[in-house]
DNA sequence: ATGCAAAATGTAAGCGCTTACATTATAAGA
DNA sequence: TCTTATAATGTAAGCGCTTACATTTTGCAT
């Protein structure tokens, strides 16, 4: 590894001017700049970015942490957060948390341990209480999708409660009364905020949702299928079902092509997220979206704010969902 | 930020002592140990990986550059890498190149200079030429699915040129003579070795490749749809289309639903990379398979061996595509 | 020429750790 | 009890940079 001191040498200059033609070439003569721009490429030097850091306290990126690389969810968030981050003139870093709180703890501190000077966290597993602590004790961390009462301003989030509340109002005004629901795992808030949502608009136009009709589902397609078995045996008057996520409402279409079943006509189907594979589908879902690069963006810039201790007040921290209307849906 | 300085004094030991209970706590006394680790708990201290990594010239990661995180491709590979190489106890950090030449350097510029003791590199704008500069210099790096000749041993890849050989194999097993191929950018190399494989096999079974019928794409669902039209209006007598990836297929496949074409009994359709959404095309789409993760994982292992200078001889590098039979290929 | 402010460079002290090496405490053998 | 090997700890020199501060050089008005 060629380091400063050997580029110094070469060039004939000390460190510290090397320090400045790398961090500040307008302090620098112009003569020396390209002595030691001279040096640097004959040597191929590259600056040593820990040292850098670590002499500094400062190194220019913000660190993101996710459950898990295998999913477009996520890839969607990191590429907004990266493609605006990348704009600041930061680096993004990302790591996995492979979905356990003990991970997403460990995460971060690798993290801000690589001198990161914010974190953007998506955390699934950590409770409010633990999420509350992280917090308090690193200033720098910012929420992804998720609300944390009380910390609003470091949480930029999708609302899930009025997205549940769009999907009910669509199924409402396309003639549906008798609805089914497909639900995520009860300890993903994002299930239980839609499903909130869902009803309590429901309530609000007059329908009340039967609770038989709300089956629970893992957000994988295998458990939409299960779910739509169980909802055309014992619901044969349900002309709708909204599925908490599209993974979900792929496996129970797939369900109802297999079983003859024709959707939308005898059944329909509304998804949630907007998920790349959604227009693919047969029919092509009927899905409500979820800007997920946007809210990426949002966190980054957000996070970054944080780091810069600029005015974030103006960055957008609450995303709203809107229904993307294809062929899954039918009015009655 | 609290350093080892602190935890010490409130121990009561030197530095030294501290970093011992940290790296090699058997060489250390139990009541010391005690006492230190009741410090470090007490002002929740958290090494600070950066000045470890500089003083230790050891970080324990591995750095991986792919193009972007917005890819279900790159998710699957990446998510292979970081399970392997936390079960090595080995960190994972990811940057993107954002597609582009100098991002490819930069990234890894960047990895490397945080330290990480090797590199995952997916490139796909770097030339072999500048690709060969790179891993001389950078003894540490590793191609991930892509064959640099001469370099073998620092590649791990999907032997694309026997994918396409796969691929026609099939195709010719059910009986399609006249057959279309919808390829990626020429630039990439993926799609050019697989169409290598693919019409020299054909060659090899005695069917040539109408050049006509060699449609260019660019790997997005759209060009799929816009190549299938353009074999409908000039290639009636076909009755199978290779696509080089999945998306293509989808938007082949959609192009057909929409005009009433269909598949496979008119015309057969097969993808590349098995896409997580091909399961629920319709008709389910027929393709040939890539081992992602499994690339990925072996990727991280070999970038593991090489930074810890282990054997490496054992270690797989080579991956093979298969065919995996769903419903959107038909014999005739 | 001379003086002086401004510009350019150098010096050296860290940043938070690790790690040879030196020193001290402990245990065991005589 | 006194060595002496061994275990436990401390000391201090870096790792490759940045950056106050000190010093030297330069340009320019006098």
């Amino acid at each position: 590894m060629v380091t400063m001191a050997e580029v110094s040498r070469r060039a004939g200059v000390s460190t510290a001017t090397v320090s400045r033609v790398l961090n500040k070439p307008d302090v620098v003569d112009k003569k020396t700049l390209q002595l030691v721009r001279a040096a640097i490429r004959d040597l191929d030097y590259r600056p040593n970015a820990v040292a850098r850091g670590l002499a500094s306290r400062s190194s220019k990126t913000i660190g993101v942490v996710i459950n898990r690389f295998s999913s477009s969810y996520y890839g969607r968030m990191l590429q907004g957060a990266e493609d605006t981050l990348t704009g600041l003139k930061f680096k993004t870093i990302v790591e996995s948390s492979n979905e356990s709180a003990e991970g997403e703890l460990s995460a971060v501190a690798s993290l801000l341990g690589r001198q990161c000077e914010g974190i953007v966290l998506h955390s699934d597993m950590l409770s409010d209480a633990q999420l509350r602590d992280l917090l308090v004790k690193q200033p720098k961390i910012v929420l992804m999708n998720r609300l944390l009462e009380g910390f609003e301003d470091r949480c930029v989030y999708l609302d899930n409660v009025r997205g549940g509340s769009v999907a009910a109002d669509y199924l409402f005004d396309k003639g549906h009364r008798e609805i089914a629901v497909v639900t995520g795992p009860e300890t993903f808030f994002e299930s239980e905020d839609r499903l909130k949502g869902f009803t309590a608009q429901l309530t609000r136009r007059g329908v009340t949702l039967n609770p038989a009709y709300i089956i629970k589902g893992d957000f994988r397609a295998r458990s939409g299928r299960a779910a739509m078995e169980v909802i055309r045996t014992k619901g044969q008057s349900v002309t709708a079902v909204f599925c908490m996520n599209d993974e979900m409402a792929a496996g129970a279409i797939d369900f109802c092509l297999e079983h003859g079943i024709s959707v939308p006509k005898t059944i329909s189907i509304l998804g949630f997220d907007d998920h790349e594979m959604s227009r693919f589908l047969h029919p092509k879902l009927t899905t409500v979206r979820q800007p997920l690069a946007e809210i990426g963006s949002a966190a980054g810039s957000l996070a970054h704010a944080l780091a810069r201790g600029t005015d974030h007040s103006e960055n957008k921290k609450v995303f709203e969902a809107e229904v993307v209307e294809r062929a899954s849906v039918m009015e009655i």
